[in-house]
RNA sequence: GCGCCUGUAGCUCAGUUGGAUAGAGCAACUGCCUUCUAAGCAGUGGGUCAGGGGUUCGAAUCCCUUCAGGCGCGCCA
């Protein structure tokens, strides 16, 4: 992968300075290159010289200056130039342009992805829902997230498992079942006490419909006691299979579905306690079983298995940690709901005991969703059953706008979902803002194709009539995608690439009000198509790994 | 009480890991459809980067502290 554009640039330019600044006899500095806010700042700028004026007691700008006659390689730079209190900046020429473009063209997907990952497994794991009650807005952040994370490692190089854990095992899931079994009683019209906190919600009725559906009053004169596994079981199914299709109508898939129970049944539980055992991290107190966090940084001992002889739902965590470890995969992302990031410490200090580097578990917190209308919050209760679903949220303001509103902010920040906000945007939505672009391209072929032009491949398209500033400005920001995908790969950052498109978007529309594409001028007319493919390209590269779709026509 | 996250334009949020005069969208106001799509474009206004101190050539960014909001701190899941 890779071709000589920005990114690699920036590392060519790195050399040069470096070398002129080897020649002023320091060796140990790197100089650090950025792309300029400002256009009269040049494509590439480094402060170098600011740093090195401490060293030398000299005026940045004197430096600078050294530096600079010190370069010897010119030609692809249109200029070098020494700017502010000591800053070098570069312009590249128009043929490095060009020549850059061209290769855009030809080699697409090749020439703007950067090889990160060089093929090493990571496995994300997000959503992860408990199966007892339907996926509300936080959960779809978490999967727009994953999603987008998972797509853009993978874009990255890296062979990405996306996984789905589910809590099938233990109290909740039960409590599902046994709420259930009491409306299902009920609607039988047998009196049966509703479970001390149970789950209230209109989706348990449903189910219970559909248990007499599908089995008629078969239990309606037994026990829970004896119905207990197949109403759990039956409930928690249905459920799951609600969660998947929502995810699906969300856009979002997975490779595997990691069962909790699944760990019990296999002894990898047990395999887990006994490593840990052997590992001399365990210890009985009160009849309890301890792991011994606090050895590893966490502020507590963590208790595994009851005085009463159950499990902890740390115990089946363990497992889990250790079979993804396991499984070769050279990092593990967790993305959790924030609410849960006091469990980060302690399964850090799980992989350690287990001889494994706590680095290599990386979890990644999604902060809460306060849900709002017409800016005053919905009023939530999970115990009463009332909550605002993902799928009432995708039914009022489209998939496409919700999974924009969460990849345009930093997972970590606080989000504000308001619900008037994003329907009354939604003419303006953002969103449509970028797709628009797409379609608006598309148009555009299609025209060009009326008009008998052949727009197969447009790489041999004569590159250097695309004169204009507004051109300039797109093949400028065209060529430094490769740096802003290789920065959200590695930062994990999938909301760059958001904001990336919104800029480009915001070059092409612009251009496009401007500037006739399609015109008498046969030569112009394919360099300016060649462009509107090119920024096509970057398009649908950052949208697909975003999960939004490219409508061709809107 | 302790720990984590957050505080940037009226609102919602970015800010390239310490760089140049802090940006975008929405909202407000004024114009632009006989053209390849007006979900668009052109223009105008909008800031004590929560407050204070420190580190240095240089701070929204790093350190300390105060304030405000959110979330955690179980032999619950």
């Amino acid at each position: 992968m890779g071709g000589l554009n920005f990114k690699l640039m920036e590392k060519y330019a790195r050399e040069i300075v470096e070398k002129a600044v080897r020649k002023l006899g320091i060796t140990d500095i790197a100089a650090e290159f950025e792309v300029p806010r400002e256009e009269k700042f040049g494509d590439l700028a480094t402060p170098v010289a600011l740093a090195l004026s401490k060293v030398f007691r000299k005026a940045p700008r004197k430096i600078a200056e050294e530096i600079v006659s010190s370069i010897e390689e010119r030609d692809v730079f249109d200029r070098i130039e020494i700017a502010g209190p000591g800053f070098i900046n570069f312009t590249f020429s128009m043929g490095f342009l060009s020549s850059q473009l061209a290769r855009l063209v030809r080699e697409k997907e090749t020439f703007i992805r950067k090889d990160v990952g060089a093929g090493q497994r990571v496995q994300v794991e997000f959503v992860s829902a408990n199966p007892t009650g339907p996926l509300h807005l936080g959960h779809g952040r978490g999967a727009a997230v994953g999603a987008a994370l998972s797509n853009l490692l993978e874009a990255g190089g890296y062979s990405v498992e996306r996984e789905y854990y589910v809590n099938d095992a233990g109290r909740q899931v039960k409590l599902l079942g046994h709420s259930v079994f009491a409306k299902y009683q009920q609607l039988l019209g047998v009196e049966y006490p509703f479970p001390e906190e149970g789950y209230r919600g209109g989706y348990v009725e449903d189910i219970a419909k559909r248990v007499i559906e599908k089995f008629g009053s078969r239990y309606s004169e037994t026990s829970f006691q004896q119905a207990a596994d197949f109403f759990t079981d039956f409930s928690y199914k249905e459920m799951l299979g609600e969660i998947a299709k929502d995810l699906k109508a969300f856009g979002i898939g997975f490779d595997t579905w990691q069962s909790e129970r699944e760990l019990y049944e296999s002894n990898e539980v047990e395999k887990a306690i006994d490593d840990l055992r052997h590992r001399r991290y365990l210890y009985e107190k009160d009849g309890a079983l301890w792991f011994r966090a606090t050895s590893l940084g966490d502020d507590k001992d963590r208790v595994i298995i009851k005085s009463d002889g159950e499990y902890t739902y740390f115990a089946s965590d363990i497992a889990y940690h250790r079979k993804k470890i396991e499984k070769g995969f050279g990092e593990i992302i967790d993305i959790w709901g924030a609410d849960h990031h006091g469990y980060i410490s302690r399964l850090k200090a799980v992989i350690h005991a287990l001889g494994y580097p706590p680095e290599r578990l990386r979890v990644l917190l999604v902060q809460m969703v306060t849900l709002l209308r017409g800016g005053k919050p919905v009023q939530m209760s999970k115990r009463a059953g009332e909550f605002v679903t993902l799928r009432e949220v995708m039914d009022e303001v489209g998939s496409d706008t919700a999974k924009f509103i969460f990849l345009t902010r930093r997972p970590d920040s606080h989000l504000e979902f308001d619900l008037e906000v994003a329907k009354e945007q939604s003419a303006e939505n953002p969103v449509f803002y970028v797709q628009y672009a797409n379609a608006r391209i598309h148009s555009i072929f299609a025209h060009a194709r009326e008009k008998g032009m052949e727009t197969a491949d447009l790489s041999d398209a004569d590159f250097s009539l695309l004169e204009a500033p507004e051109e300039q400005r797109i093949v400028k920001k065209l060529l430094g995608y490769p740096m802003t995908f290789e920065g959200a790969v590695i930062s994990h950052e999938p909301h760059r690439i958001t904001f990336y498109l919104q800029e480009l978007t915001g070059l092409f529309h612009p251009y496009y009000n401007r500037y006739r594409v399609v015109t008498e001028d046969a030569g112009l007319s394919r360099a300016r198509l060649a462009l509107c493919e090119a920024i096509r390209i970057v398009l649908n590269d950052g949208l697909g790994i975003l999960g939004l779709s490219a409508p061709e026509r809107m």
